[in-house]
DNA sequence: CTGTATCCTACCTGATACTG
DNA sequence: CAGTATCAGGTAGGATACAG
């Protein structure tokens, strides 16, 4: 229970400093909104994820799942199979934030050309 | 439910791979969706952003500031005053990102404290 | 197939000093 | 005020090798 001391006529601000801060070290690192994204058509196999994402190294694909796990966007499921099979589907809360990433992915491909415009020409 | 055949139609992936890593690796390190969120009520500068985010160090703020103006998401207005002023404040380009960024800002303030305990519990 | 362990590099961070 | 420069220290990420 945080009290809210606002400033009386403060300029607007993200009002917390804190929540979003703290979830954008979770999923706002490199690979995490990618892989939540990724997962948003149905549980996909630790290869599968690695072939789609393509360019995420082993070591992070792990890292971020487990991660994702532990945060409970993303649940992951070990048939005791020969070969192994592990499968990983996002969670309620991880479905909630799929929109959101997909949104960002639509800016990103609207906007992308764009931005790489204005970077190449750097000054007008 | 239905078996999901993937095979025929292909596995339902980001159709793009490399547009949204491409922009993910600009505005989706730890402080630019941060930045972008901290302009949308206005031109700031530098030392307000500085204050407003709370825990980014002014080299930090630096280049990333540098990159949004590089990447056309704000603009970098500088005045011939003593001492000087330099105002910063997103483009239109960077308006159209507020809403995104604000949307996950959100989901991180409704969400942050799920996820901890999700976290804290580790073990179901 | 699904990871884990290790090494190595690049970058982030925080502090400090200095310039325009 | 608004940066730039630099250094020491930590951490994230990639490559590779190896294990279950």
């Amino acid at each position: 229970m945080a009290k809210v001391t606002r400033k009386a006529a403060g300029p607007p601000r993200i009002r917390d400093g804190g929540a979003v801060r703290e979830v954008l070290d979770r999923i706002g690192d490199k690979w995490s909104l990618l892989v939540v994204g990724t997962l948003r058509g149905g549980p996909m196999r630790f290869g599968e994820l690695e072939k789609a994402i393509a360019g995420i190294s082993q070591r992070m694909l792990t890292l971020t799942l487990k991660h994702l796990v532990e945060d409970g966007l993303v649940t992951r499921t070990a048939y005791a199979e020969v070969p192994p099979r592990v499968e990983y589907e996002v969670t309620e809360l991880g479905r909630s934030l799929v929109p959101l990433v997909m949104a960002l992915a639509e800016w990103a491909m609207a906007n992308h050309e764009q931005i790489d415009a204005h970077r190449r020409k750097g000054s007008a």
